[in-house]
DNA sequence: TTTTATCTTGAACGATCGTTCAAAGCTAGT
DNA sequence: ACTAGCTTTGAACGATCGTTCAAGATAAAA
């Protein structure tokens, strides 16, 4: 009867998701994307609706990868707060040179858009959201291994974890040269409040 | 002979600085300014060359006045470390309600531009090294009157300051509630690296 | 092979972008 | 009052923006 879609899907949003990181929602134009994703507008707009339906889908695209390197640095890895450090410095300090931006593209997103694209800003809101629990349930399980006080709430070790993260990201993009980011994620867990 | 020009040069810049600091160096439109600034396109043109010269200024502007509330802050505390305090505690708390992004301007360029807006992006680096500066100053003022030990590294506290500073904004624009971030901002100073 | 339902294509749309410039306006010096 | 020299104005430019849609291409069903 018909005729099945030939691009994956996947791939385009993962090509998207690269641009729209690299560039930010507004300085990312369609015609950018087209060349990108190697599709023709007609196929986009049937496919995604529009610019930030596909800005959309690259943010949770995004998110679910954060998630799963997340989920594969504690695999890879004895412990659960070794974890959380081995992710910190793939995030802040492998990421610095090989993404397409140094920064977060949640961050990034939450400080560049305003109300004007509410639902774009709601949705990267939730996102961090949703990798703060994911430090919490790391941090709840170096609890129950006593490698983190029970008398430490989890929740706040979660969002200092989180403060950290923006903080050094932002920072190691402002400083050409090389600052101790390595030395400075291990003191965050040698430290108050850890 | 001549005519001078009737608009006051400080108070457009200081308008085009908000307009940019809400809505980020691409979403800005040079109509959106027209409109802000009250000068029709010929005279800005005139006067700044092109929408990246406005920006420029506007980044002086924003670095100066930062600067400015740093030292205001120090007159209006009895110690350095107080000083720190209170402009933590203004440009995370009271900023989020009432400037136009709860996020620094500075770092929100950073994260905006790309090398495509080469020197912008690297007027705003200085400026955020500057800022940097600013506090480095205070913190060996502070070691001078016994406050902080000599021993500590005071680029390396200021630095601490700095990513403590991105980290916190970042962290109140995706939280609607309020975090407890007075609290978390005293125990910066109460804890390690201080 | 023909039909039919879907997908792909790319020219084109109106809107808006950053920017220019000739004309008009204004003020200080004569 | 006149002129010279600057400023201000706003229509207009070409480029690009996000988006649409009629026409062509393709593959499964008949």
């Amino acid at each position: 009867m018909a005729k099945n879609a030939k691009f994956n899907r996947e791939q385009v949003v993962e090509k998207a998701k690269d641009l729209y990181w690299e560039k930010g929602f507004h300085a990312t134009s369609m015609r950018n994307l087209q060349d990108v994703i190697d599709m023709r507008p007609g196929s986009i707009y049937a496919t995604f609706g529009s610019k930030e339906g596909l800005f959309k889908e690259a943010l949770a695209s995004y998110t679910q990868a954060g998630i799963e390197q997340l989920a594969q640095s504690r695999a890879e890895t004895s412990s659960p707060i070794e974890a959380l450090k081995a992710f910190m410095k793939r995030m802040i300090i492998e990421q610095r040179a090989c993404a397409p931006s140094p920064l977060c593209m949640l961050a990034k997103t939450v400080a560049e858009l305003t109300d004007e694209q509410q639902e774009l800003l709601q949705a990267a809101k939730d996102s961090l959201k949703a990798m703060e629990h994911e430090f919490e349930k790391l941090i709840i399980e170096a609890q129950a291994l006593g490698d983190v006080s029970t008398d430490k709430d989890a929740k706040k070790l979660a969002r200092h974890i989180q403060i950290q993260v923006s903080g050094l990201r932002t920072y190691s993009r402002t400083c050409d040269g090389d600052a101790p980011l390595a030395e400075m994620i291990d003191d965050i867990f040698n430290h108050y409040p850890f």
